[in-house]
DNA sequence: ACATAGGTTCCAGATTATGAAACTTTTTAG
DNA sequence: CTAAAAAGTTTCATAATCTGGAACCTATGT
């Protein structure tokens, strides 16, 4: 989408680029989409598209719906059920998680760096009525985001090359980000005031993989009433005393 | 894999074919790949892998890992956290599964049509210590598993074109395999008596979606000892029982 | 420092993917 | 029930795209 400046001259892969734009397209939708709605999505011909999506067909990537159009196919549903790669990484630290709940009686998410922003892989709830919703499997902007600027901090996202607001509170120009990165690197967690969402705050720290970057962030997230600028650091460092008692952690990555 | 005479002479995919080969192999690797270790597995030329692997990488499909080689991308990661297409029908079968494995005290499986063979997508165990192992997320082969005999019996499956023997009882005779389809059609469920694996006993009835073909199967699985030829009837009439009681999907026609 | 293995980039060339249109099938409308 | 439109597939000549070998990097180990 936001691609501005960064057009390299990627060449050698035309037709496979196209068959990702597609694919994902397929994946991303909640139903199933047409030929039709494909090719005016892509605007690609007709004839190409149907060819393609025939190849991914073939290879059991999509699939064709009983009732018409491309969906995902068994062998990325089968993925799916045998539990993608955070799968180990999501199980270690749920524990983590449910205890950091229910000391805080706030929503503790788990986030990863993903294609497009920062992506929630996993969430416990507190106790509170009000609190952010389930938003697994949703991304985020890393420059809006707790858990993205602890990532950009410790080595487990790059900086993203434009800065959107979402609130008037959002961060919009690199200095400031910047310093903010700095500080987190400095205090080893990150905060978010208003500025994803209007009242949510957010306090996020990394969690780090056996080469010493970030491979996710832990994050609480309240209202703005219950968050108070002087609990970030106690929960900063509730989140990591509990990490800290995580085993398996130091040894990231199959080996 | 077992590709005989079927190798239509399809065209104008070369290049999809073989980023879709090398995508299904990262995925279903346990372990990150290395260029090297996909050119030898694929016999693509080295250039060629590392430029389609790069265009896959680019779309988030793939990403390298920390320690070298290629693993499931957030693309893919994210997608099986959402949950794949197959979620609302494990979670609109899992109560119905439990009831089953309540009262059976035996493994309760759903499966479906995977891209090479049937696909178990979810499990319930039974309280027996000795029952099958969870192995959701593998496939078998169509013709020796009652969820694949019910599947093709009520065209949620196409016959298998070859029947490989996995044990002295599997049917290796497409006349066999056409009886058991056609039986499996009359009295509304399948069985397997040792032809998947010596002492391995699986009763199994379809699950049918609104066009009225099967979309899953639902099946128990337990040992020849406590599963006798006569027991067969009665499971399959007490699985037709607690789907019937499933909302949100079709009835079925033959009992 | 050198050698080796693993990975990327380059480039000329022809194999391969392309798109327009013809064709078939399905759906909608009359 | 037929006609017409929409949706999807196949065909085919064309040239643009992808290919593979070799050169080129860059880690890793000796």
């Amino acid at each position: 989408m936001s691609k501005i400046l960064d057009e390299k001259p990627v060449t050698g892969t035309q037709s496979i680029d196209r068959a990702c734009d597609l694919l994902t397209r397929v994946m991303n939708s909640a139903d199933p989409q047409t030929l039709s709605e494909l090719v005016s999505a892509t605007g690609l011909a007709k004839g190409t598209t149907s060819r393609i999506l025939s190849a991914l067909e073939r290879s059991g990537l999509i699939a064709r719906s009983t009732f018409g159009g491309f969906e995902s196919g068994p062998m990325l549903n089968q993925f799916a059920v045998r539990g993608g790669a955070y799968t180990a990484l999501i199980g270690s630290l749920t524990p983590a998680m449910e205890r950091i709940a229910d000391i805080t009686h706030e929503t503790v998410s788990l986030a990863v760096t993903g294609h497009n922003g920062i992506d929630n892989i996993a969430q416990v709830e507190g106790s509170y009525l009000l609190g952010s919703r389930n938003w697994v499997g949703e991304s985020v902007p890393s420059h809006c985001s707790a858990a993205g600027k602890v990532l950009i901090a410790f080595g487990g996202a790059l900086a993203p090359s434009t800065l959107a607001p979402r609130t008037t509170e959002t961060i919009t120009d690199f200095a400031t980000l910047d310093d903010h990165i700095r500080k987190a690197r400095e205090v080893g967690y990150a905060v978010i005031r208003n500025e994803l969402e209007q009242g949510l705050i957010s306090v996020a720290i990394p969690v780090l993989g056996a080469t010493g970057k970030a491979i996710a962030a832990l994050s609480v997230s309240g209202p703005a009433e219950r968050i108070t600028p002087g609990d970030e650091l106690h929960i900063a460092q509730l989140m990591r005393r509990e990490l800290n008692q995580v085993h398996g952690l130091k040894q990231e990555g199959a080996a």
